[in-house]
DNA sequence: TTCTGTCATTGGAGCGTTCCAAGACATTAA
DNA sequence: TTAATGTCTTGGAACGCTCCAATGACAGAA
């Protein structure tokens, strides 16, 4: 920007708005204003502050601010205890949407270590009194989760990756629409001249996996195809999903869509018992799109979820609530892509 | 801890130092006290104070606090831009350990996206210009990765989750002993009774690839085993893999020890091909335990970084330089752990 | 010339905390 | 009784910023 002058040259010396105000020759508020509202000042004055900024490198100092203003530029996201279950394996890419759709409006992530008792509302409570937060990313939203009415009757701003699947659906969220995925890859395989099509799912009572089964058996239905007894069930897990897939297999059916990667490798070895391999014949198409998808043999078609969107979807409707508290709930559904490899 | 009394009865009124001043019927400085120097007041005053603070649920604020301490007790983690290759699939369970040890030290962590331009050295500096951050932890540290020396320039507290594996070696880091986890790999494997044990890596010159095949190296001396012609190298990816390992197969390899379970899924596919499965005939040991691992058929052995005891560590040692700077710099080697699975 | 209104700029006050130097009080020594 | 000593407690000041009310400059109208 200034390639004859070299910002920050100093060590980490701290400049204020005291020392760009002496340095341009205007009062410490007018500095303050440049950088607030600039259309208060004089172009000419405006330029003069703007370079002493830029020569001396200064930046707001964040804790001064946060005190003055009361509003800590901080979005908090709680990460629930290791001892509790698996890490989810999305959170990564999500995560990073979610800082980098934060930095564009200056504010930032802050992370959290949700305590296990007290179904961690606690750790929130703390973060919101201690004003190191000025509202809060959910995600993980499962049936009976107190967080989004806990925060609701608080007034706290908030925005959840994750429908609320249970009873009373306050505030924002941000969800990939699981049945449109089921659909579209329904829709594929019938293209592709399959007529039995199956689908691989986990036990009924989840919301995700209650949504991904139905949009599977409303594809079916507008494609005019049988569903009955094409629909089994197992836990996520591949020793057990090789038993449903064998079901389905016995059944006749020629291709598969599964509500996870996980499932969809029961497929697979199901037909591997079975001396076969996935592909034109025996067809399937997974969920997720998780690392293995395509470190498989053959590789996997699956539904990817469009995280990079939901980060940014997300931080942008927190954004607007932190803006105007009042303005009407918002919901968003999202597409997940269909990648297509050789499993389908 | 009051089961008479509900803490923070009302909605979010702000309780400040004052306020618990006051109830208690002391001083401001004395209930500041009571929280930073305990051992300041008299018993019987201290008690008091604490019952007034826990009556009105008091927390300090901490951006007051950040602003006269001159220090944000949050920790900066800076998340690569997406575009910049694939994310890491381990950042998950070591950004949770490390922000649960920072939380119970009191402080948090921070995320904030990386420009790519610069090397995204701006993003650093401009979280220290707003002091929005003590010290910072690194992971993902390249050969002529420029982080470090810079920050090592300014007095900047930092961790590196990585070696310095270029010239300098200067600030703390922790990393995890690849040597020490193929070495094990190996001994398990002639344990079993394999001679021909082979090295399934990456290509010479990256830091980490030669380290992992070091240990197998120096372990295959140990047990006077001859290597020459058993190592060979793919990049990592599981379609090339399968040349490689088809090498250490014509080789009459019997077992292999792989830098990466991608490339271990190399050997999984050259045995296919050859009409045969992983087991104890054809061993495979991998590294990282990704999520693939426990899903492949057979499941696969793998050398597992300790990422808990990463993050924990890493806080571990910024939390001692942030308290003493001028201490001598640490190196802490973790040993990944042997997840014995079917393959091996 | 004086007045009025508009616009650009300014210093005081205060956000909630901790540092500091000093005050209150009790205890013991002179 | 007074002075000296120590322990415990206290209010003023300051961190760097933004809000607010007030100031000064300056044009046009009276």
């Amino acid at each position: 920007m200034h390639p004859h002058t070299s910002p920050r040259s100093g060590t980490g010396a701290a400049v204020t708005l005291e020392m760009v105000a002496a340095r341009a020759g205007v009062g410490r508020q007018t500095v303050s204003n440049a950088i607030n509202s600039p259309e208060l000042l004089r172009p000419q004055t405006l330029e003069r502050v703007r370079r002493a900024i830029d020569e001396l490198g200064y930046r707001p100092h964040r804790a001064a601010q946060a005190l003055k203003t009361r509003a800590s530029r901080l979005i908090g996201y709680g990460i629930r205890s290791s001892s509790t279950g698996v890490p989810t394996p999305v959170l990564d890419q999500f995560l990073h949407s979610l800082s980098e759709a934060a930095d564009r409006a200056g504010y930032r992530v802050v992370l959290f270590a949700v305590a296990p008792g007290d179904d961690g509302l606690t750790s929130y409570q703390q973060l919101l009194d201690e004003h190191g937060a000025d509202g809060f990313v959910l995600s993980g939203t499962d049936r009976g989760d107190p967080r989004q009415g806990w925060l609701h009757e608080r007034g706290v701003p908030y925005v959840a990756f994750g429908r609320t699947w249970s009873g009373r659906d306050v505030g924002d969220w941000v969800d990939v629409d699981g049945a449109a995925g089921t659909s579209a890859a329904v829709r594929h395989l019938a293209g592709l001249g399959h007529r039995r099509i199956g689908f691989l799912g986990w036990p009924k009572g989840s919301g995700v996996g209650d949504d991904r089964a139905r949009g599977w058996q409303e594809a079916m239905r507008e494609l005019g195809l049988p569903t009955r007894g094409r629909r089994v069930e197992s836990p996520d897990d591949p020793e057990r999903a090789t038993g449903a897939a064998e079901k389905l297999l016995d059944g006749g059916a020629t291709a598969v869509v599964a509500a996870s990667d996980t499932l969809a490798l029961g497929w697979y070895q199901a037909l591997r018992r079975a001396g076969r391999t996935p592909g034109p014949e025996a067809a399937v198409i997974g969920f997720d799109d998780s690392p293995i998808a395509p470190l498989l043999f053959p590789s996997l078609s699956s539904l990817a979820q469009p995280l990079d969107a939901v980060g940014r979807v997300c931080m942008q409707l927190l954004l607007e609530r932190l803006g105007d508290r009042g303005r009407p709930v918002r919901h968003v559904l999202l597409e997940p892509e269909l990648v297509l490899r050789e499993s389908a």
